[in-house]
DNA sequence: CTGAAAGCGCTTACAG
DNA sequence: CTGAAAGCGCTTACAG
């Protein structure tokens, strides 16, 4: 297919006047090379155009420089923001270290899909996950020895590096603002509660009710799923059987959305007679009327954090687990 | 670092009773081996839980499986779901025909960058370009004999594969519903317009005045770059040069959440006095009020289609450009 | 239908 | 500081 072949170490080692094996100490950067050899083969590389042979080179050294983003669902997730943003700030970080992201959008449901079978072929010299619904696969590379960051707190408690938002204290201070602005009775929009982020999440607001010595009344804390329906459809449930709920905290700006399209329908305003705050501080927050009062978390972040993570293990550092902060960015609605 | 080692040809041809080659053949489905020896074959791979370390075939092969998706912008476009969505389109082909995706985001400005060097290490079987600005890297690497397919329309004409939305199409028929509606005074704020897309659906705009017998006014023209600040900013304008405009045709559905949010600023009523299109029908134009009327562009199709295009050239096929159509969303704005 | 052997283009102890 | 040589784990003409 190629027109013309490439140049290989054996053709810049002859026209270096070298071997073969400095050629590859020089690419290495191998130090011990000396200073007028090495530049011989600078030269040589340069004037060939030589590009090196990544395939190649990963099956002698073991090392592919290929890193996996494993998103643990399936594609309708990018309709979310959320996994494109994070996932170009892992890109960033890797490919400063020279490393390439390799991305693998699917179910990793079951120990022989094929996800699982490309993470055990040794074609990556790691792996990020994201959503992740269960441990098993990741329990499994782990005792393979294959370097492995969680992005979002793991289901099981292993030894196995990870970073998340800090979802608890976004919360807690979600919920916090609103009764502080008055609110009598606030209600809470979970997300999917299978993922520990929307665990964590429905603690801080738990936390809070904990705290002024209260319980929250049965009927205020609806489980969503993080889709706008789920936010118009809880609402209404919550309308009819709290018809004086003052503030809703919805466990992400989609449903928060959701909530203040049926408020507005029913002509009960935002954030008068209702406050509502998000989660996410997504474009759909600036954009609608009242803008959308919104827990910003920063995803770039997480995703560099994640990169940074994986690099470290790599290098053979040490490493800690990553929360990162939250921020109430204060709008209209509440 | 792996704790224990992987078994290799050797040892499957060893338990198996057969040669190295034969395992080979077995494993890239060569139907000459003999039906009985493949089964051996196939229970020694499945006792001992084989699995082909695939650089190493990579190598020998001279055929990798990865693809590369290139996003020649930095990466804040994540923002924008589009990007997440078509990335997954391709992502889902690729992966049916055993092809895996490497993404890698990033101005690929020069012909030195990066991103150049890796696709010319010949660790990429193809490569799939987005929202490219130029068409240099393209032209190098298609000499080069490395297939490639460009989504969105190239700059140059050239013999490269490319899919694209018919943004001409999707322009006129959201202008042309605008006049059906009885709008007299149609203003559109347009992308960036030094893309392509950009100047197609400026030229869709266009075509149906042109069509009319009319020439827009001056000022009704605002060339926007798809930012939510610029929907509002231009909207400002428009209003002070031609306070009597009774339809936007907005470029993106941000854009157009931007002229809404002015419009309703200033007490203007949509779709009464003035109606809105957007395009993209992305998730904003469902959860806006009034909702947004918007032009729908298949995402996920235009990544499917880039991917099988792909897997066309990959196969030697013959191949087309392709163009997917559009369809106008009404909602509430228009 | 099958095997022996060369080869893909690098890396890395080893010996000097 | 440097080179000869073995090796990474597959694939593929070639000969039979």
């Amino acid at each position: 297919m190629a027109p013309k072949t490439r140049p290989t170490y054996s053709v810049i080692a002859k026209t270096a006047g070298v071997s073969e094996a400095t050629v590859s100490r020089v690419l290495n950067q191998d130090e011990s090379v000396h200073p007028d050899r090495a530049k011989r083969v600078l030269e040589a590389v340069e004037k060939l155009g030589y590009k090196k042979n990544r395939v190649a080179s990963a099956l002698a050294s073991g090392r592919t420089g290929l890193i996996a983003v494993v998103i643990d669902d399936d594609l309708s997730v990018f309709a979310d923001p959320f996994y494109g943003t994070v996932t170009s700030g892992v890109s960033r970080v890797l490919m400063e270290n020279g490393l390439q992201t390799v991305l693998m959008v699917s179910p990793v449901g079951s120990l022989e899909g094929s996800v699982a079978h490309y993470l055990e072929s040794g074609e990556v010299d790691g792996a990020i996950f994201f959503a992740l619904h269960s441990d098993v696969l990741v329990n499994k590379l782990k005792k393979q020895g294959l370097p492995l960051v969680i992005t979002g707190t793991p289901h099981s408690t292993s030894d196995v590096a990870f970073v998340d938002t800090d979802n608890f204290g976004g919360a807690y201070t979600a919920t916090k603002h609103l009764i502080s602005q008055g609110c009598k009775k606030v209600a809470i929009i979970t997300g999917d509660i299978g993922t520990t982020a929307a665990k964590q999440r429905l603690d801080g607001y738990l936390q809070v009710y904990r705290e002024t010595g209260h319980v929250p009344a049965k009927g205020l804390i609806c489980e969503g799923d993080y889709s706008f329906e789920t936010g118009k459809a809880l609402t209404e449930k919550l309308l009819a059987t709290h018809p004086d709920v003052d503030g809703i905290f919805a466990c992400n700006d989609l449903m928060a959305m959701g909530a203040i399209t049926v408020l507005q329908d029913r002509g009960i305003s935002v954030p008068e007679q209702v406050r509502v705050i998000g989660f996410d501080d997504s474009m759909i927050a600036q954009t609608s009327r009242p803008a959308l009062s919104s827990i910003r978390q920063d995803v770039v972040a997480l995703g560099e954090a994640a990169g940074s993570l994986m690099i470290a293990q790599l290098n053979g550092e040490d490493f800690e687990p990553v929360i990162l902060p939250t921020e109430l960015v204060l709008r209209g609605s509440a």
